[in-house]
DNA sequence: ATGGCGCGCGCAGCGCGA
């Protein structure tokens, strides 16, 4: 079983590298974000030529989730309970005894902003639902782009990103405290090279001299992660043409 | 490093991302 996440920036451009991507690395579970694309445009009929079945939330312009899966997947979700948001930022469904959630965090723009504030307390409202889902969902899995880098080991240069937005010390407080709950860093189950960094900013060359943070995570419950065999970053797609500025994550489990 | 890129929207140039 193999799952990942990965975000996009624009479903519709990215759709040719992600279907050569999906036959490449056969994922069982893709977590996508930032599809940028309204439901009613969703490209269903390409993902499920490329195998794969489909729930997605979308909005025009912005944000937009997308769960792909082999098999079916039951009782989904798209917002945090309780938690009222018109960002399509969300989605959640089961998979046999796994529950999978695929998260767009928001960015949070800059400390102290108002967009700062609302990622904090949608963070707050994610740890609470998480730890419900936790109680719930014993085999439980949650993908996406946090837009949090948890460590410094985290940050190409973590002087020149200290106190910033992605690394405060608020945000990192709301990150360990879903490690508090029992949730595993997948890629940190295992030895990895220095400077793995999972986004690159388009601008400075910055993919070539690997001026990066490790933002998009996996998180795996105690009972996954007892399963989990490995955990990489395929920087491959950013290699491409016209990538996207992330790169995906995947675990491989039993 | 503070911008330089790339996206959507929509047809110019801006808001946004991270």
């Amino acid at each position: 079983m193999r799952l990942a996440t990965w975000n996009v920036n624009s479903l519709k451009v990215r759709l040719p590298h992600l279907k050569d991507w999906l036959a490449a690395q056969q994922p069982d579970v893709v977590c996508l974000q930032e599809t940028k694309t309204e439901d009613a445009s969703f490209p269903l009929g390409e993902i499920e030529a490329a195998g794969y079945r489909a729930l997605y939330a979308g909005q025009k312009t912005y944000n937009g989730v997308a769960l792909l899966t082999r098999e079916a997947a039951a009782d989904p979700l798209t917002s945090i309970p309780g938690f009222e948001d018109e960002q399509k930022r969300v989605l959640a469904a089961t998979l046999g005894d796994m529950r999978v959630v695929c998260l767009y965090v928001p960015n949070g723009q800059s400390v102290g902003s108002d967009k700062y504030y609302y990622k904090l307390d949608w963070l707050d409202a994610l740890i609470a639902w998480l730890r419900a889902e936790l109680a719930r969902y014993p085999r439980l899995a949650v993908l996406g782009d946090f837009n949090i880098a948890p460590e410094d080991r985290d940050v190409h240069d973590p002087a020149l990103w200290a106190g910033q937005v992605l690394v405060s010390d608020e945000e990192r407080a709301r990150f360990r405290a879903l490690l508090d709950l029992g949730l595993k860093d997948a890629l940190r189950l295992f030895d990895q090279p220095e400077g793995s960094f999972t986004w690159w900013d388009y601008r400075m060359a910055a993919f070539r001299r690997n001026l990066g943070l490790r933002i998009d995570h996996i998180l795996l419950s105690p009972a996954l992660a007892e399963r989990c065999r490995a955990c990489q970053i395929d920087i491959a797609p950013r290699r491409l043409e016209r990538p996207s500025d992330h790169a995906p994550v995947i675990a491989q489990l039993d």
